[in-house]
DNA sequence: TTGCAACTACGAATAAATTCGTAGCATCTT
DNA sequence: AAGATGCTACGAATTTATTCGTAGTTGCAA
């Protein structure tokens, strides 16, 4: 009925799909060209294109094969990735915990004034939402 | 000349961690029985005493083998551990970003207005720390 | 003392992710 | 036209993590 949801991407898809987000679209040679500067030693070439290959299996890209170089681009959104991967991580790691792991991240690192500013606003957006959100219950009038 | 930096556990070493970070020290029958609970299913016993042993092997536990069942208990410690994996996460997802994760792990969930409040504290600590830690430079007059 | 129950050690099967070689085909160059 | 170049497809080797079976030992109970 409904089509399956999108797999979560290894650790090498995952560096793929950051490229990809990154640059837009793009034939193998390039996205291994890239790969290659990440990390500091050269990948090889048939190594990406397997990996694309998967990839594309998987549904985590899309490719346009019109042309001889087939040219691939991310079918999933990097928010969304993102979000898919922190929800496994958190519940792994720091029990399902949102507190902890962002305590754990602020606390023991250092972190700028600007980002400190960033992460206040957003507490104050949120706050807002919450209490906007509630208003149809407690502040019906 | 320098002993090895812990490694990096795996999800199911870090699970068994888990168990015996918040239970103590604890007999491999034990921890089997904590980790069955944790997952649906029932772990075979001879699974999680492989692990146990390849995580002494690590070094990620030690176990006192006086009596006949050994007692393991963990040998690294829960933050610490936390923040290597967080590390590891925070780079190869978020591309480093403390802030786009946080940003994301508040953003995009549900965060109850008491988590709100600890996380609201913990800046103005931070923030505290940072303007005393400066203030040689620029609060010198 | 004989046998059962519980425990450890260890080898090995399985699965997933990663890596790359080789083959085959198409396109360009000369 | 012939050969070099570059591309995709695919099989397979390797590595790591996970799982469990089996063997062997020890201690306790009848």
């Amino acid at each position: 009925m409904s089509k399956a949801p999108p797999p979560k991407p290894t650790d090498s898809e995952l560096e793929i799909l950051h490229v990809l987000w990154q640059h837009g679209p793009a034939t193998v040679r390039a996205i291994n060209e890239h790969l290659s500067l990440r990390r500091q030693a050269e990948v090889g070439y048939t190594t990406t294109l397997k990996i694309l290959q998967l990839m594309l299996e998987k549904a985590l890209v899309r490719r346009d094969d019109a042309d001889r170089s087939h040219v691939y681009r991310a079918a999933v959104r990097e928010q969304e990735t993102q979000g898919l991967l922190l929800d496994k991580f958190m519940n792994a790691t720091f029990g399902g915990s949102a507190l902890k792991l962002v305590m754990q991240a602020l606390g023991s690192r250092q972190t700028s004034a600007d980002e400190l500013a960033q992460i206040r606003r957003l507490l104050n957006d949120i706050e807002i939402q919450n209490s906007t959100a509630n208003s149809d219950d407690d502040d019906h009038a």
